[in-house]
DNA sequence: GTAAATGCAAAGAATTTGCTAGCCC
DNA sequence: GGGCTAGCAAATTCTTTGCATTTAC
């Protein structure tokens, strides 16, 4: 038997897989759009948006966002790292070192002036794993 | 002389700044819009979004979001870290081992249960490093 | 044949902007 | 009183959705 959501190979969808395969630019839902376009006149952006919404659910690629498009606020301005909940969508701040090193691990990597960094953490915060044992 | 871009203290920016002092929860701007209307109905939603661009412009606050509010895609699906210019806006993955051992380190601070991090780096790209010596 | 995907257009959500009036320094 | 700000609404930008039609398997 077929699995649910069973995920048909239709030329659109093949068309963004080889846009996003054939750059390394990391590339905006438009961009793409622009792109495919070149081939396939008739391609709507909501088709680009449903494809790659579906091809980054099934893991082939990735997107490099937060879940909500929308921006938290932090009257804390000095730099410290994040823990993002994704269950409940909550950010925590952590208590943890900046770890000033790894900027200059970069900049050896290349010609790159690192200004600053980030990181975040995602999974379950200590609420979300108390009220169930069984996350949705 | 008064500086250019001189910050004036308004009701309304100290009421904001009150209420992101008053949380930790790091909230999104209409958050912040639906608090500082119980003390001040009249505020405009508009006021709100340019005071947090004002504000976190000057440091007093910090915005956790990217620059540009649309999301980038990667046929690239492995996980690994970028690198942002905060001059020409593009992305390019770094070649870095992944520290999965930040994971656990978190996960010691307290009841997290981390499923991934994400750790992004921003600054000035090589190519925009070579094009000029000043930035804009 | 049928469920899944498309195209198109309209709706939505978040954020920005233009403009006039008002308030801070 | 001059310029930064507020309020308000309209405009933008990015993304999602409804629906009839087409397509993959």
């Amino acid at each position: 038997m077929k699995p649910k959501g069973f995920v048909r190979r239709t030329k659109q969808r093949e068309a963004i897989l080889q846009v996003l395969r054939g750059t390394t630019s990391h590339p905006t839902a438009d961009w793409v759009y622009q792109e495919v376009r070149k081939e396939m006149p008739h391609v709507s952006l909501g088709t680009i948006y449903r494809n790659l919404r579906t091809l980054s659910e099934h893991g082939e690629i990735r997107e490099l966002a937060y879940g909500s498009h929308h921006s938290r606020f932090d009257a804390n301005a000095d730099s410290h790292y994040h823990f993002i909940c994704d269950s409940c969508g909550c950010v925590e701040d952590l208590d943890m070192p900046i770890m000033q090193e790894l900027e200059e691990k970069v900049e050896k990597l290349g010609d790159y002036q690192v200004v600053t960094h980030r990181l975040e953490f995602h999974g379950i915060c200590p609420s979300c794993s108390d009220e169930t044992s069984d996350q949705h």
